[in-house]
DNA sequence: CTGAAAGCGCTAACAT
DNA sequence: ATGTTAGCGCTTTCAG
């Protein structure tokens, strides 16, 4: 009798083991590339391997490494950045909590009609792949959903968590250093919390955008800004009267959106009935801007020719659209590398600080400005 | 001493056992929810585990259960869907495979640009989500990647995969089946394999566009297919075609596109320059209309007044465009969702036949046609 | 440089 | 109805 053909199901170590005449604990070392093993019989443990088309177990293996190699990619917010109305935004009670069972349906929904998103999960992924680890998604909008996530990386199912918010106030990130779990965040979060985080330069993008602007001979320029709760919303505005004010534009008409294009659109629409005669516009993303050059389109002003209009993200939208978007770039997908990165060198040493790492946004001139 | 303040680490079924004064087994049975335990010792035990905060490790009872609750979703295709030349296609060398060692990143910045894949994610979270599952995201478009992918099932790091390919001859599939991993496909797969799936009835929908166009009153009709090595994109100028000729119009200009906004584009181009005069134009996706558009206003056309157009898909791009797109509506979220049901139902039943579910699309009227 | 053995924390027979 | 016990497959001291 063949002894090598004796294995039932899958494939163990045990298998493996006996197939290469070794123990267990040294196919374990040649798997796990520990050096001190004998070319001959590394030699003859990787033939037993593909002999036996062994492939380790991964609970086995995190049982005793209390490693995963998982982490969860986590979108955090109250799903209601364009509700129908707004007005609750600011106060703690979060309006999606008593929605229907699958109120969260809306929600993930919304998020990836955001080109945003899937360019953080390109830059999650492509770091993270090369290094064998993998991103767990999750959603939490209610309050079960951040237990849940919580509960997820308690349990060991995940070696920690990269969360980006789309809520001002959100309590995710207070939950999980509460819990002493590693976690890194997009943007700095609007209450101070100690945890590490990466984010953009914004004042210094919106300054750009202030000085292409008035370099390019606009007078009467108007802004669309984020909302105005969140501090990407905040610091793109401040970053952006700060600069006009200096140069002496100290009275900016302002519109605020949500960041999605719709809003872009109504804010439009009230900028043009206050002042139909401005010549340009700033609006602090690129979703935003779309819904502008929209608006602006239907009644019957050219852009860049009648009005400049200039976004901000540089996003596949922008170039995506007619005329293509003069914009400022977040180089989401660095950020989105770098916060993972953050991570995985918080999971080596768990005392480290937290640090916060800023990107600068830069200036790209395409056609609407 | 008291006797529950003595574990070092995080608590395990040990501790909350002892806090309770009962054993491991019947802490485990009131944790998973088996019957026959004493409503007094329930509620002893759950004050335990709430007492010590007890998390139950997921490697552990992974181990045993041979479970994850975790499934891949994978995204598989060749990476090349809007490269410089799409020649290589239909060959079967895949030309991603000796890029860059990051030539990953362009493939899944360019998945993630397309609406679709946002609202897959959508649906299968929103159906994973109550059942506590989670998904874990995976790219394959290089046969490192798929290899990538059959091992970290082998290893039993998710119990199963979701995969959309992108591409025509995609390996995945037949890699999947031929390890016996549970896998559920969204589209029929080009070449036939043993494995449940779901799809779209195309024709139908393309049926639908052609009967509204003609309704309408447009005569002189083309249209912008999708890649024709897929079947999506097969089957939906066949759906067309064939409809347009029962109702007494044999001739249809076409232009192959490649499901991009830019595909879209060149292939209005194209078609104007061969039929100036034409009335209406059916593209087989939502962003191939919307280039269409763009192209159409820049000749002077008028959507719909000169120019009908009618896209496919009814995702977020055609309700964003300006006019609000008259598509064909595709149930992608529902459809994803069926897709991980029929996964999970595979699970339970490991030698249940492979199936597969064809989802009906619908007119979806707005402004362009 | 290699092997023996002790668990990691949990579930599931099997006893009681 | 509850407790006892035997692993699940792997890594990792500790001997040799």
């Amino acid at each position: 009798m063949t002894d090598d053909l004796r294995s039932a199901g899958t494939p163990t170590l045990e298998d493996v083991a006996r197939a290469a005449g070794v123990s267990r604990a040294t196919v374990s070392r040649v798997i796990n590339g520990v050096r001190n093993v004998d070319p001959v019989i590394q030699e003859a443990v990787r033939r037993a391997v593909a002999h036996t088309g062994y492939a380790p177990n991964r609970a086995a293996r995190s049982l005793v490494t209390r490693r995963t190699d998982a982490i969860a990619l986590v979108v955090s917010g109250a799903g209601v950045e364009s509700g129908p109305a707004d007005s609750a935004r600011a106060s703690g009670a979060d309006p999606t909590e008593a929605g229907e069972p699958d109120s969260g349906s809306a929600f993930t929904a919304q998020v990836f009609a955001d080109p945003f998103f899937g360019r953080v999960v390109t830059g999650v992924v492509n770091y993270l792949r090369p290094r064998g680890m993998h991103p767990v998604l999750m959603f939490a909008e209610t309050s079960r959903a951040r237990e849940d996530v919580v509960s997820f990386l308690r349990q060991g199912s995940a070696d920690g968590a990269l969360v980006v918010s789309t809520h001002a106030e959100d309590p995710l990130p207070g939950l999980l250093t509460d819990a002493g779990l590693p976690a890194v965040l997009y943007a700095r979060p609007a209450r101070p919390v100690r945890i590490s985080y990466v984010d953009l330069a914004h004042q210094d993008g919106a300054r750009l955008a202030a000085e292409h602007l008035l370099a390019r001979g606009c007078r009467r320029i108007a802004t669309i800004t984020g909302p105005l709760d969140v501090p990407a919303g905040q610091e793109r505005l401040a970053g952006f009267r700060d600069t006009m004010t200096r140069l002496g534009h100290p009275y900016i008409p302002i519109a605020e959106g949500q960041f999605t294009q719709e809003s872009g659109e109504a804010a439009m629409e009230r900028l043009l009935v206050e002042h139909p005669d401005l010549d340009a516009v700033f609006a602090a993303n690129d979703l935003m801007a779309v819904g502008a050059c929209h608006v602006l389109r239907e009644h019957g002003k050219r852009v860049p020719e009648d009005v400049a209009v200039i976004g901000f993200d540089d996003s596949s939208a922008a170039s995506a659209c007619r005329p293509p978007l003069t914009t400022i770039r977040q180089p989401v997908e660095a950020m989105a590398a770098e916060m993972a990165r953050l991570l995985i060198e918080r999971l080596a040493k768990p005392d480290g600080a937290a640090t916060s790492v800023i990107f600068e946004p830069a200036l790209v001139v395409r056609d609407s400005a």
